[in-house]
DNA sequence: TAAAAAATATGAGATATCTCACATTATTGT
DNA sequence: ACAATAATGTGAGATATCTCATATTTTTTA
């Protein structure tokens, strides 16, 4: 992690405003800061002291087991905050949170702490987010259980092929959606069979989009 | 439901004060009211116009999807906010939820939503309330999807045992577990022939103890 | 650019979990 | 007190999903 220079703060204050979250001049509690794609944001089961907004990149969310499975638990895309469950409990070790891209970050020290907590501005949107994130785990969660993979597979193809094009790696995904590797390449073989993917070099190609959001939109 | 009276109102407000939640007078916009066993706090895909804060009693949050698949999503148990989301969002429609016992809560009409959201005193509460929501259930189902059934069943068998007796209604606990009726009576049985658990005309008597928290403890 | 590490691929066998059908108690409303 | 409804219990067969072993290809790193 680095901190950016005058000039690119600048650049990144204008391009994404954040003065009208707080009621207060927030800018000299605030730093512009740069992680590196694959950069650890916050170490699992460490005690972080800052309070982080994302504006351009993506991460990931991890816990790991006590039987050392690892499961990601989700994806983290800009703009949306970090840390901000820490900020309000004291003393709240953290998942693991990790950059799959180059992400730029604000990052608002904990000297504020006693200011933002009392900024109903600040806190109103706080809530909004929570309640966001808490329904959309929910969401998702609730899902898993109620469909055959098949399903939620469908959906997630849908959703993050590109140009008709699915090319995700196969390990971060299974992950995601909770199967075995070995499942999801069955599952993939099997819409194969089924003449829904046709599998190039350059991904798994969409043919049967119609058959795709059949499957898809049983859950939805 | 029904409104109580007011010497049961001052009785309830006494024993649960919530004045301190707020930085203004919250007595006009309050009333204590009753819901009877079983009765529907809100109907699935309503718009909810109260804020509820649960000061005694227990109920279930339900969601019914696109297949008719019903989900015990949680169990909601006293002190808690509901409806909290649809105060934040506009015309949110809500998940079901269903009393289990007789249940009494503060009400809160959205006369006061104004006041109340830019209340720094409150949105801080609802901010922790929130954020605890939020990481419970991705505990949850983090693990669900982590754990073969066995261990969250013996997990939630230790939780829910009553004096080292088990005598939960299958019907709801195959649902809130999210695998089928069959299944869990499975296992139950697996567990009998184990010497886990015996079963009595009152209910499912734990007699391996160590045995049981063994295979919970593989969770937590 | 060679070696190491990560990602992809596939087979075979095990098991966890589901669906459906049906019988037997409890519980509840009238 | 009786009918209706809900909850419990069990068998049999299907299938969804996992584990493990092993080979190949791609990507990363020294």
């Amino acid at each position: 992690m680095h901190i950016l220079t005058a000039e690119a703060r600048t650049h990144y204050l204008e391009k994404y405003p954040i003065h009208d979250f707080f009621s207060f001049d927030i800018e000299p509690y605030l730093e512009v800061c740069q992680f590196d794609k694959g950069e650890w944001i916050f170490q699992e089961g460490s005690f972080p002291e800052t309070l982080y907004y994302m504006i351009e990149g993506k991460a990931k969310l991890y816990m790991t087991h006590k039987n050392g499975k690892v499961s990601l638990i989700e994806y983290l895309e800009a703009p949306r905050f970090m840390g901000e469950i820490e900020l309000l409990n004291e003393a709240r070790y953290t998942k693991g949170i990790q950059t799959v891209t180059k992400t730029i970050c604000y990052s608002i020290t904990q000297s504020c702490k006693e200011k933002l907590l009392a900024d109903a501005l600040f806190l109103r949107r706080l809530c909004v987010f929570l309640g966001e994130k808490a329904t959309k785990i929910t969401a998702k969660y609730t899902q898993n259980q109620a469909y055959p993979f098949e399903n939620r597979l469908a959906a997630f193809i849908q959703l993050s092929a590109d140009q008709g094009v699915y090319k995700e790696k196969h390990t971060e995904i299974c992950e995601y959606l909770g199967v075995s590797y070995r499942h999801l390449l069955y599952v993939l073989a099997q819409f194969c069979e089924e003449k829904i993917l046709e599998k190039r070099k350059s991904g798994y190609h969409i043919i049967d989009e119609k058959r795709l959001a059949q499957l898809s939109q049983e859950i939805q």
